[in-house]
DNA sequence: ATAAACATACCATCTGGACGGTTTCTTTGT
DNA sequence: ACAAAGAAACCGTCCAGATGGTATGTTTAT
């Protein structure tokens, strides 16, 4: 009988670990290099005591999912909170987050679960569903055709610094972008 | 003793079709879903077969990347051929190229693909050569840094295809692209 | 005869679970 | 206050199958 089994419960805390510990495995290893075997592993638990949480991967996967979701919507209302402008504010927020997100760079969780995301259909339509209900919420400052164009070429800049094809010149580029945000009427 | 031994060798074909049918499986399956035996026996050879033509399973993935590549270097060579100005040329290849992509949906090679070179460091390798030969052999007509910005806008309807979060007025979006391709001086 | 192309058999390891058992915590009854 | 029962949390083991290979044998082409 084993020593770990003569412990006392935290539910929660081991909830936490086991996320935090799949984040980590899954910068160094990439998604498809997280097993439940390993995350257990790492957070100190049994692979049992993992299932008792996240009844199968994909649960694991998407409480991951729905952890950085929930992150980046913090980013966001923060620099919208911060934001002087109402016109194009979620674009700008939008815009600077993107660019966070590759400042830090491929060895993040926010680049593995960026990237897992378009893999897997359920985290897709998360995404899908964050989007639009943020999009909804800020029809009335965001929703000029300008403003939809440098959100895309936002996203267009995070898959390039996940690719590693960086540009050139990145501070001037979000200017770039951050300007044309404050050109276009609502 | 199979019959499938006893036929005539035809390398070149046998090639052609694991890399036809692997293209096929990743589409059904999503990459992660292409294994070595499912390849081998949809292309019905054998295993072992498959790794006379491709060793792992690395070397298989990037030939069907750099058929990939091919491909899209043939369309937008096309493109450009077709088109009648100069200044942004490639540009708005890339823009129409992205935009074909996407019009072909989900369920393609090509996105299969693309979601793939963003999983494996040697095809972000490949992906990044290839688009920084393109970037140099266009520096002429295609190197202002709003045409920087249509290109990541581009980018970013792919992967918005790709998610399925489709912008709702699609060709407009894509004449707006192309419109500032246009008015922009080389 | 030799090499290339392909087939067959085998391997070790790993996977996501399923499942029964044990421990700790909470609730209920006296 | 204490004990018993039930539930939640976790442990440890087992499973069947799949995986990317490796090794050896057979067939075809030159």
């Amino acid at each position: 009988m084993a020593l770990a089994h003569h412990r006392k419960k935290d539910p929660a805390q081991v909830r936490r670990q086991l996320l935090d510990q799949a984040a980590r495995l899954s910068v160094r290893e990439g998604l498809a290099g997280v097993s439940l075997q390993g995350v257990a592993a790492a957070a100190g638990v049994t692979k049992g005591g993992l299932l008792h949480h996240f009844p199968s991967k994909q649960v694991l996967i998407e409480a991951m999912f729905t952890d950085f979701l929930a992150a980046l919507d913090r980013d966001i209302d923060e620099l919208i909170a911060a934001d002087g402008e109402r016109p194009g504010c979620f674009s700008r927020a939008y815009v600077e987050a993107m660019f966070r997100q590759g400042d830090v760079g491929v060895d993040s969780s926010c680049a593995v679960l960026g990237i897992a995301m378009l893999t897997d259909p359920r985290l897709r339509e998360l995404w899908a569903k964050w989007l639009a209900a943020r999009l909804d919420r800020h029809r009335a400052t965001d929703s000029a055709p300008e403003l939809e164009v440098i959100r895309y070429a936002a996203d267009g800049v995070w898959l390039a610094d996940f690719m590693e094809v960086r540009p050139a010149n990145r501070a001037e580029l979000r200017n770039r972008l951050i300007t044309v945000t404050r050109s276009v009427p609502s």
